[in-house]
RNA sequence: GCCUGGGUGGUGGAACUGGUAGACACGCAGGACUUAAAAUCCUGUUCGCCUUAAAGCGAGUGCGGGUUCGAUUCCCGCCCCAGGUACCA
């Protein structure tokens, strides 16, 4: 029979489904080998092209690891917590758990049909309460712990309480809030409980911090950075408020080190880690207190000084200003009267500008000067106050000292306000620009003249030191991420309050179920919609009302798929200890600082507190490239009075007429040849359309653009699997081009795949499609082609070069059909090799081999022999000055000596000197001869 | 602005350690089969020049330089595109 993919993929879908074929057990004498994906939010719209393409290429790896004899663990599950389910809610009134049910089982349906062999036993939703269960069971440890930077990992609060019963706050070096007590042990014990429990809040890490959020009014809700345009709401456009708000927060700071040093341990994608690295932004120097010069304030300040951190304390002689953030706390006190004008103006513009504006302007000076002064703590002078949107109020301290004659941008500010700038260092050139060389002897720098850097930084910091005005000191960019959300469709937070208290529920609590509500709105008094649920209500006190935020379900998963059904624990200690780690994850480079950071965090403090035993959760990490949209387009013809007609033209012929461009569904384009009849049915305004055709066909234009149903150019792989089936789908995707790389859509080079696949078909079949295989003995040829791609797919996949691996197939396909080879020796280690890529069809030509069905899967993967490769002929390129001009075949086994004579004596090679003696002749043996005249 | 990745035929891409640029596939053109179409198969296909043809010549991997016997690959400078982003002191 001709190759019927409809047939093949239902029989082996249906197959592997009712035998379990991938189900993978927690103990085999194979090793052990985790292939995952990020799993998906479930969203309305289904999966596009886009989605599967790293899990094709994770199905791939997962299928060859099982071929080579790995006990492998494949899982998918579902991110199914999320704002767009809570979105539809809101409009429609229908349970986000419906709609997320719904979406997941189209997914489902989806994935089945791509012929992945997931462990589905294993599924996992991170909605539902099996699982949130242990989402909040993780938030309860990580209440329960604090960071003891002594012991260099996290430990039990019991731990902390007991050492502040017996020896106070002493001796105690853990990362905790600013304003942490110091106290003896009777006096810890003489403190009220609300006090200790207060206190014990500020090392917990998960704490409740004050924090700032962007609050609508209107909307009576909190809404995130993006969601918020020059103040006004992007949905309403109603006006947007910094408000505080108590909320919770997870202490990922405690780990910064740890997850800088850990980055050196994982194979990942290099600029990833590089994102995190910048992320996390270590940076070294020292911080320093300029003290308030009072004298010329008019009114009174309860600050002393103001605090900056820099990377270069060795320049402090060289501060001939200090510039604070517009939003910093003392601004206003600051201020004098005289300013008072300038000040509030310059902080009502900076306002106004969006972040972008802010980034992208790097050109235009601003500021505004305070009208106080501070003194430099190691000579006394006097130094003015600015204020400046170039200094960031969240980072560091929210000031800086400024230092024109080796910071440019300081240089440019001092430049514009002409404020002085003193050179500091001897060799330093600051005629036009700054200079922040570290090389040279310093001048005009008090104690440090003379010195170089190295000295000179280790005299300031001693003498800050010493004098009480700083000390080095390492900053980390990352601030602590705040835990909560004001949403419904979340896991809930499993803490009561009493007395202002927040409490743990207990253990046998949980999971503390979501509740019912009316609607999914925010309550009249503004609280979140978790306010709604009536009979919601711990014995001992009020619930939390705000949820879990999208990433804590997702900052664990791989644990649960260990042992997804566990009702003790969430998972067992020996899945643990089997399993360990995931040894390849594939996912998009987006989740870069957010998902991938938190798991790294959440993992730390797991093997920290005893329940895993790795440092790392992803041992290598591959980011798949985005798939964007190929729209195409179709042109109406405007008439003379300018209105559009139903005449379209083609796009070769646009020149000569005017014509708009109109977006048209991808999915009645082929080739970028529109389909005319289709095009008539699409809408019922192009019924009677007329066209302009160029050699008989209507070409379209074609742009390339974000995947979105607006542009038409969603291309669902459902009707992709359905014209031309599972297999060249994703033999397709992965031919598509390089994995991490981003590309668009296009469905051009599909028929290659394709007929590909039935020429493989054809090589096991006679004229009339009969099933012929003959078990003579191979030739040389047959058996070089054969181990040529043995070697070939063998070294792509572990390169995850996939695409590259295609073509060979490819090539492999077009030699045995040249070589009209039907040999059971040679074909039936040929299905194995592509089994991974195409499963399908190679599951159904193994049985017609005569093997057993499903058995596949764990065959025994065929072994390279270089023997067949083996030439003793080469075919050399002969270049003259580097340019190839002929091949000429040498045998191997001859030496460079005779390679040269047997060039050189050649009659075409002769023709090619014309006369002319060779300078030099270069033989790289079995590569290539040039010679150079 | 900064960081990261990239720029190769009409298109997607290949060339893995500096060694035959354009594998493989799409598209296109021509041909075979067919009453016809689809399907299939065969041939050609980087560009320019010359040629009846065979063959030949020249240019060519974003642009300009450099290193080298030899550069898509390494170095310097520039332009453009994509993604990320936090003026990080």
């Amino acid at each position: 029979m001709d190759y019927q993919f409809k047939d093949i993929e239902q029989k082996w879908q249906q197959f592997w489904a009712d035998n379990q074929t991938f189900k993978v057990e927690n103990n085999s004498t194979k090793p052990k080998y985790y292939v995952m994906d990020m799993f998906p939010y479930p969203s309305g719209a289904g999966l596009h092209v886009g989605h599967p393409l790293g899990y094709i290429a994770s199905d791939i790896f997962a299928r060859y690891k099982r071929l080579r004899g790995f006990n492998v663990l494949h899982p998918m599950g579902y991110d199914s917590f999320g704002l767009p389910a809570e979105q539809y809610a809101i409009q429609t009134g229908q349970h986000p758990s419906v709609t997320t049910e719904d979406n997941i089982a189209t997914y489902r349906r989806q994935l089945d049909q791509i012929g992945f062999s997931f462990d589905w036993s294993r599924e996992v939703r991170t909605s539902s309460p099996d699982y949130y269960k242990w989402t909040q069971w993780i938030f309860m440890q990580l209440f329960n712990s604090w960071y003891n930077k002594a012991a260099g990992k996290a430990e039990s609060i019991e731990k902390l309480v007991e050492h502040f019963a017996t020896s106070g706050s002493k001796g105690i070096d853990a990362v905790s809030d600013e304003d942490t007590l110091t106290f003896t042990a009777d006096e810890w014990k003489a403190l009220p409980y609300k006090t200790q429990q207060e206190e014990l809040l500020k090392y917990r890490l998960t704490y409740l911090r004050e924090s700032t959020v962007n609050w609508c009014a209107a909307l009576g809700t909190v809404l995130a950075n993006d969601e918020v345009k020059d103040g006004f709401s992007e949905r309403g456009g109603y006006p947007v408020e910094q408000k505080k708000m108590m909320q919770w927060s997870m202490r990922i700071t405690a780990y910064a080190e740890r997850l800088l040093q850990g980055l050196d341990t994982i194979d990942w994608p290099e600029p990833l880690k590089e994102m995190q690295r910048n992320w996390i932004g270590k940076s070294t120097g020292a911080s320093v207190r300029f003290g308030i010069d009072k004298t010329t304030l008019q009114s009174p300040i309860t600050a002393d000084y103001i605090e900056v951190f820099t990377t270069r304390v060795d320049t402090i002689f060289g501060v001939t200003f200090l510039v604070i953030a517009p939003e910093h706390e003392l601004v206003e006190a600051l201020t004098t009267p005289e300013q008072k004008a300038d000040i509030e103006a310059y902080i009502t513009q900076t306002k106004k500008k969006s972040e972008l504006d802010r980034m992208a302007d790097t050109k235009t000076v601003s500021g505004a000067f305070t009208g106080s002064y501070v003194l430099n703590p190691l000579n006394g002078e006097k130094i003015p106050v600015w204020i400046a949107d170039y200094v960031l109020a969240g980072y560091g301290t929210g000031a800086v000292m400024a230092v024109p004659s080796g910071d440019q941008r300081d240089y440019l500010f001092a430049k514009h306000f002409n404020l002085p700038i003193v050179p500091i260092i001897d060799i330093q050139n600051i005629e036009t620009e700054a200079d922040p060389t570290k090389e040279g002897k310093y001048i005009n720098s008090d104690f440090i003249n003379g010195l170089a850097y190295k000295e000179a930084t280790a005299a300031v910091v001693a003498k800050l030191e010493e004098v009480g005005a700083g000390k080095a000191k390492v900053n980390f960019r990352m601030r602590d991420a705040i835990f909560g959300r004001q949403r419904y469709w979340g896991e809930p937070v499993p803490v009561y309050f009493k007395d202002g208290l927040p409490y743990l529920i207990s253990e046998t609590e949980l999971p503390l179920l979501l509740p019912e509500i009316d609607k999914y709105l925010p309550t009249e008094t503004g609280e979140p919609p978790l306010g709604r649920a009536t009979d919601w209500k711990h014995p001992e006190g009020e619930y939390e009302l705000s949820t879990m935020p999208g990433w804590a379900g997702s900052s664990w998963y791989w644990y649960r798929y260990m042992d997804a059904h566990n009702d003790q624990e969430f998972a067992s200690k020996e899945a643990i200890e089997y399993w360990k780690d995931v040894d390849l994850y594939i996912g998009g480079s987006e989740h870069a600082t957010g998902h991938l950071l938190y798991s790294r965090f959440w993992n730390k403090f797991l093997k920290d507190i005893g329940f895993v035993v790795e440092e790392e959760p992803f041992k290598k990490l591959i980011n798949q490239g985005m798939i964007q949209g190929r729209s195409n387009f179709v042109y109406r013809l405007i008439d003379a009075e300018g209105r559009g007609t139903n005449t379209f033209i083609s796009h070769g012929l646009l020149a000569d007429h005017k014509t708009s461009p109109i977006h048209v569904d991808v999915n009645i384009v082929k080739n970028d040849v529109l389909d005319l009849d289709k095009f008539k049915a699409w809408r019922p305004e192009f019924a009677d359309a007329e066209f302009v055709l160029e050699n008989g066909k209507y070409v379209c234009g074609h742009e390339v653009e974000k995947m979105s149903k607006r542009y038409y150019n969603v291309v669902n792989p459902d009707d992709i699997a359905n014209q031309y089936g599972a297999d060249t789908l994703r033999m397709y995707e992965m031919f598509l081009g390089p994995l991490e790389q981003s590309k668009p859509w296009n469905t051009n080079g599909i028929e290659g795949v394709f007929k590909f696949l039935r020429k493989f078909w054809r090589l096991f079949h006679d004229e009339q499609w009969n099933f012929r295989v003959t078990d003579e003995a191979p030739t040389k040829a047959e058996l070089k082609s054969l181990h040529k791609i043995i070697r070939k797919v063998e070294e792509d996949i572990e390169r995850f070069s996939f695409n590259t691996s295609v073509s060979s197939f490819m090539i492999a396909v077009n030699e045995l059909t040249d070589l009209k080879c039907n040999k059971r020796a040679i074909l039936q280690d040929l299905v194995i090799i592509l089994a991974p890529y195409a499963p399908h069809i190679t599951e159904e030509l193994w049985t017609l081999l005569g093997n057993a069905a499903g058995t596949l899967s764990y065959a025994a993967y065929p072994t390279f022999n270089p023997e067949y490769l083996v030439e003793d002929e080469f075919a050399y390129p002969i270049s003259v000055n580097g340019k190839t001009k002929m091949n000429l075949s040498i045998s191997l086994s001859l030496d460079q000596k005779d390679i040269e004579a047997l060039v050189l004596a050649n009659a075409d090679v002769q023709k090619y000197l014309d006369g002319k003696t060779p300078k030099k002749l270069i033989v790289v043996k079995g590569r290539i001869v040039n010679i150079v005249v």
